[in-house]
DNA sequence: CCATCTTTGTGCACGCGTTCACAAAGACAT
DNA sequence: ATGTCTTTGTGAACGCGTGCACAAAGATGG
């Protein structure tokens, strides 16, 4: 998952574990694709192939939640669609700002996925005075002097960050100021914020990097043992683009010097 | 983490942990941000800070690397910098596809953090014929008919997967039958592949749904207690969206028909 | 060459998360 | 009412990840 998390203390929130919370989405997405074919009820092993899981993982997961099965039945769909979303706090609407409005912050202004899961865009806000006043999804850019105001006012208290790494920590800052306590971070950046403050990051070039090790590792398994061709022809030849800087030489006369010298 | 991440066996790839893994370019971005500044070695809990995790934690990820670090001095910047990008692939430049040109895959195109690792947007492609030739980040989109060809001319084996919901397993059949071995899948759908192939996700919703349960958490933390006013004046009120449906009722004749009566 | 000081690398223990496997619970048929 | 069959809920074992704490290694100064 892109889902890059952040340092939590892994305090299991009121009992329910990080990790089943992080799931919880998942199977909101599957029920409610359920829901709408008006599937009446769904077992465990039904629902936890439609979320890719694991079928005991996910009657664990529902078991923090309470006993809402039906042995020898299942899961009752719609009960438990609403079971879910209230411990998410879903059943509440949360308005949301988004800062920086670039191509990012358009497509996120954009994304249906927030609205249908009760999030409201409260505000676009961009540092940019050309953008202020045009319309992007319909709402009208704001000129980030407004920024403490349009959260006050609208009671905000999540904000996503879609601006350059170099702006991001700045705009942390004022939104925390102006009592967010929750932060969806795109920016590049490690944030700091005060305890209290939640902060989630989703970092686009990590997920792609984790992706490029586990294909170069699969790459590699070919030079190894059976020389089986596989993938197809079209496998890369290994080109450099860095030389290998020399491993850092001993400050004062260094006994060994083998493996130093330059090829 | 926005950071969704697939259920992998958990395979620990050439003794590497999934866990180091996806820390490792958090460390790179760290050591190159440093290595810009010329700062010619840096100690672990220095390192630990602005990648925004443990030093402990950092010093035994980069045991599992091998002994880069000099005792008393610290890491010298510029070979670690090598060394993990040579971990991670990077030094090799992949190309990879953009499927779905909306205002995602156009975010996606435009976003710098690519190219700058040694990811190359080869092409665009959008099942729109109206798109096609539009250039888009510099580069034409092309049809669909084309993404066979694309991908094997190119020697392509990274996709991404920008579209809607509900074309997103069919574009990801067809990326791996013309020879695609990794996915990122922005579509907040569950894709299934067969064994060999990596799909990490990135789901924009989750994301906020994880935030919006600590919220709610914190919320409900007031009412309890010393009802000291934390944040700020601005908590809105339970609004509740839906009514809550009824549990399920037992089929049979039920025994107990205590708590189903409504209020 | 020796003493001191800094920082790495890692053995160890602990806690969280995952998975297995099964007993208990309820539906359904007779 | 009773038996059978399906599926849940969970106790227990295991493995991975994290963090502590310290010994070893090397730099630095005299």
């Amino acid at each position: 998952m892109a889902t890059g998390r952040t340092h939590r203390p892994a305090t299991r929130s009121r009992g329910i574990p990080e990790a089943t919370v992080a799931r919880l989405p998942l199977y909101l997405r599957a029920l409610t694709a359920l829901s709408e074919r008006s599937v009446p009820t769904v077992s465990s092993e039904e629902l936890a192939t439609a979320a890719g899981v694991n079928s005991a993982k996910l009657r664990k997961d529902f078991s923090y939640l309470g006993s809402y099965g039906t042995r020898g039945v299942g899961y009752d769909v719609e009960y438990l669609v609403y079971q879910i979303s209230r411990e998410l706090g879903l059943t509440q609407d949360w308005p949301v700002v988004i800062v920086g409005i670039g191509n990012l912050g358009a497509a996120l202004a954009n994304y249906g996925g927030f609205a249908s899961r009760g999030f409201r865009v409260a505000a676009l806000i961009d540092a940019d005075p050309a953008m202020a006043g045009k319309p992007v999804a319909g709402i009208p850019v704001q000129h980030t002097d407004e920024l403490e105001k349009i959260i006050t006012d609208n009671g905000v208290s999540i904000g996503v960050i879609a601006t350059p790494a170099g702006a991001a920590q700045q705009v942390c800052d004022r939104l925390v100021a102006a009592g967010i306590t929750s932060i969806l971070n795109f920016a590049p950046t490690v944030l700091s914020v005060p305890d209290g403050v939640d902060v989630r990051k989703v970092d686009l070039s990590i997920e792609l990097q984790i992706l490029a090790f586990h294909e170069q590792r699969k790459a590699g398994e070919e030079v190894g043992a059976p020389r089986r061709p596989r993938g197809r022809f079209h496998r890369r030849p290994w080109r450099p683009i860095a030389r290998p800087p020399a491993p850092p030489a001993p400050t004062a006369a260094g006994k060994d010097l083998t493996g130093t010298c330059p090829p």
